[in-house]
DNA sequence: AGCACGCCGACT
DNA sequence: GTCGGCGTGCTC
């Protein structure tokens, strides 16, 4: 007898035992993809963790339903790796396959309808919505369960489809889809029985009759290939020829072209490979030299280089190193900071060998690049890269970059696994014994803390390439500016001159605000009253371009109203802001200049985001506002001034990371500026200019913030200190949360005393009808991790057995970042 | 997570 | 009386 055990994507424990054939034990293999059946109907594909003999004791094995891979597609190390993050972030392992795997690898059941051929059906006995689905299916082989919820315009078909299967009237088969189809492109070539000239010249003579548009295509498709010899393709040559299908279609029938498919890649990279990188000044040389000494002793090595020092480049080096021994390289960035910019700088150094992976790319391009990864392709040596490309099928890595490692965006929030990519690529290049880089201007605490304990390995630059200066940070105090009425709405007369003075040299200005929509709150000025999300416990957003109010949590919209909703009375008015009221308020300002705005609102579309930085770029646009999007990798060389509308806040945000994030932010923004050969400028405007963070941006001094937050951080007992694990209890009823919460929390305290904080309701305490209670634990060093991990899930087992409390839902989040 | 089974209100 | 709401339990 022969057993697989199945990693399932489904958020349980257990892995799953099926029972498989003599043969079918010889050729499967760890790593490969099965399709199993589950439960009553379910098909799913599941990841063979494990081939044994042992069967299991107290039930019986099913059989599986099909082997779905040649090879194994998921390697020994990706499976090591998946049982580290489900042990370390509290999650399954099928939560980390789903997170791992190309969707298009997860083949899922879907029930197919059809007529029951070997019966006959009085139609007579059939009820309405029956009769409806067996005359469609007169006219159709087969139907899915959402086109028979669209023929009867209701959700809940199944019980109808039940008893049709009753009487014997339809059948069910579940059908699998492999959802990846390799991409053919069309090519079309010219017969072969025209190679000789005189059947070439016989056919062009007798188009010329009656055919001429098939005859400038014929003309056409040898022009093309003349000058490209290559094949070429149908999508062209109808271009060229300013032409349609149906003229191609007419010649391939006549056998005049042959049609013929080849495979292609959808990501492509058609550009000329320049392989001779740039030149390191002395600072970076000496960085560079410096980072691969601590790489002999060391794993991991932080470089701390102010913004503009030129990193990449320094990257791009030791990534050629890597490549030289034939190892992959992984360079790891925030999402956002994937720009184009960045992709075809490193495209130009090494052109094919760079591979993009990123959330943006379509199911069948993620599954390009994870086989091209899988099979050590010379097309995916470098994959550049958002925090799901540490689950990439890596063959033989060399070394991981970790650029912006300070990015909060780094730490997976939403959905399970609740992973840190930074910490886990460390995980991951241990496994490799590969080098790990992590770079940043502003670094996160816990890794600088890391390097001053010597755990990590410390490089610095401190120079600016081209020793551009670092930029002058002037703080503008609002409180005095209003008192001397010297605001024009957001703006103060600082920020205005230097506005106009920017512009007036021609230079660019970028205008940072934290906050998106016009303004936040709509209020009555009669009764107080202002409009709030049905849904979650948060006032609506007022968005003005569309006069809309919104909810950020949910996605709620209504029309503005007009009047309030609680009195009646026509006042409303507006409450603080956000950007698109700075968008608003600078074009009333600078009227002759071009305004645009960069946030979530105007970045929705696929290239929303590009076209603003290359409208940027090329000078269309003289004053951009945004939120911290603006922060990310841009280089610009034209902006010469910062404005930070307001510093406060971020600096009062509700979070023990609120004064280094703040920090990062602004000093991340002010990086944007004087990349030219003047020097530029950062204005500030906050009410609090003598705030601690505020005097630390001004003078650049980071290792004074770190040091003054490193002592808050362990007299509050906070991370790097103390280890975080936040649980969030959900449920829609208020009570029960309540409930449920306080008997966690008293049973967590038995465990962890003073270091379980809570349960407490988080600012925004109901979400999509859901209400959220949070508890804290913190763990101090020395208290074993695992350990604690552990206690903490019998505590959690022992809570799902309290019928009261089953419903309510638990989510594990640690290293709450 | 998904899905079946099973028990209670509002409608043809 | 049924349809369809969602609470509960199980999945090798």
């Amino acid at each position: 007898m022969h057993f697989i055990d199945v990693i399932l994507p489904i958020p349980l424990e257990k892995r799953f035992t099926y029972n498989i054939t003599q043969a079918e034990s010889e050729f499967l293999q760890v790593g490969m993809r099965v399709s199993i059946p589950f439960g009553k109907t379910k098909i799913y594909t599941g990841i063979v963790a494990n081939i044994h003999q042992t069967a299991p004791l107290v039930y019986d094995a099913k059989e599986i339903h099909q082997i779905l891979d040649e090879a194994p597609i998921v390697t020994q190390q990706q499976l090591r790796l998946w049982q580290w993050i489900a042990k370390y972030y509290m999650c399954t392992e099928g939560e980390v396959m789903r997170a791992a795997l190309p969707n298009a690898f997860l083949l899922e059941s879907e029930t197919i309808i059809s007529l029951n051929k070997t019966s006959v059906i009085n139609e007579e006995d059939l009820k309405d919505d029956e009769f409806l689905i067996y005359e469609a299916l007169q006219h159709q082989s087969s139907l899915k369960i959402q086109d028979i919820s669209n023929i009867l315009d209701k959700k809940n078909v199944l019980p109808v489809v039940k008893r049709l299967v009753e009487k014997e009237a339809v059948i069910l088969n579940e059908e699998i889809y492999e959802k990846y189809k390799p991409k053919y492109v069309r090519y079309v070539k010219l017969s072969s029985k025209y190679a000789s000239e005189a059947e070439l010249n016989s056919l062009l003579g007798n188009l010329n009759k009656n055919a001429t548009k098939q005859k400038e295509v014929i003309l056409n498709l040898f022009t093309i290939s003349a000058r490209t010899k290559k094949p070429v393709k149908v999508s062209e040559l109808i271009e060229v020829s300013k032409t349609t299908s149906s003229t191609i279609k007419a010649l391939v029938d006549k056998n005049i072209l042959e049609e013929y498919h080849i495979q292609t890649d959808r990501v492509q990279y058609n550009g000329e490979e320049n392989s001779e990188s740039k030149q390191l000044n002395q600072y970076q040389t000496e960085a560079l030299q410096q980072i691969k000494n601590q790489f002999e002793n060391q794993n991991v090595v932080l470089l701390h280089g102010v913004t503009s020092s030129g990193k990449t480049e320094v990257y791009v080096k030791l990534i050629e190193d890597v490549i030289a021994e034939g190892k992959q390289a992984l360079y790891l960035l925030p999402e956002i900071a994937l720009t184009t910019q960045l992709v075809s700088r490193l495209q130009d150094y090494f052109g094919e060998q760079v591979a993009v992976f990123h959330s943006k790319y379509s199911a069948h391009e993620r599954v390009e690049v994870y086989n091209n990864v899988l099979h050590n392709s010379a097309k995916a040596k470098i994959i550049l890269g958002a925090r799901s490309s540490i689950f990439l099928p890596f063959d033989n890595l060399g070394l991981i970059i970790v650029d912006e490692e300070h990015e909060q965006s780094f730490k997976q929030f939403d959905p399970a696994p609740r992973y840190h990519a930074r910490d886990s690529a460390v995980v991951l290049a241990s496994f490799f014994k590969a080098k790990i880089l992590l770079g940043s201007a502003t670094p996160s605490l816990e890794s600088y803390h890391n390097a001053q304990e010597k755990k990590y390995g410390l490089v610095e630059i401190t120079r600016r390439y081209n020793n551009v200066q670092m930029p002058d940070i002037e703080l503008v105090d609002l409180k005095d500016k209003y008192k001397k009425k010297r605001m024009k709405g957001h703006f103060s007369d600082r920020l205005i001159e230097e506005i106009t003075e920017t512009l007036k040299e021609g230079y660019q200005v970028i205008l940072f605000q934290n906050r998106r929509g016009y303004s936040p709150i709509v209020e009555c000025t009669t009764c107080g009253h202002s409009p709030q999300c049905p849904n979650c416990d948060v006032s609506l957003t007022y968005h003005q371009y569309r006069k809309q109010l919104r909810c950020h949590y949910c996605g709620y919209v209504i029309a503005m109203q007009q009047k309030c909703m609680a009195c009646g009375t026509p006042d409303l008015d507006t409450v603080g802001f956000g950007t698109e009221q700075i968008e608003a308020e600078v074009k009333e300002l600078f009227p002759d200049f071009k305004v645009a705005r960069m946030d979530l609102d105007t970045t929705r579309g696929k290239f929303g985001y590009e076209k603003i930085i290359t409208a940027l770029e090329q000078q269309e646009i003289d004053i951009l506002v945004g939120t911290q999007m603006l922060t990310k990798g841009l280089d610009f060389r034209n902006v010469k001034l910062v404005g930070i509308m307001n510093a406060d806040n971020m600096l009062n945000f509700p979070d023990f990371r609120a004064h280094e994030r703040s920090f990062q932010l602004m000093l991340q923004v002010s990086g944007r500026a004087g990349r030219t050969e003047k020097r530029g400028k950062v204005l500030i405007q906050t009410y609090n200019p003598y705030h601690k963070i505020l005097q630390q941006v001004s003078t650049n001094d980071y290792v004074g913030m770190f040091k003054e937050q490193l002592e808050e951080r362990y007299n509050y007992k906070y991370p790097p200190f103390y280890r975080l694990i936040k649980i969030t209890l959900k449920h829609r009823d208020y009570n029960k949360v309540n409930l449920a919460a306080d008997w966690l929390a008293k049973a967590l305290v038995q465990l962890f005393k003073n270091n379980v904080l809570g349960p407490e309701f988080p600012p925004v305490s109901r979400i999509r009808n859901q209400y959220h209670k949070n508890i804290l634990i913190k763990i101090p060093q020395g208290q074993h991790l695992g350990k604690t991990k552990e206690a903490i899930k019998r505590v959690e087992t022992t809570f799902n057995a309290i019928g009261d409390f089953k419903a309510v839902r638990l989510i594990m989040n640690v290293d709450n970042y």
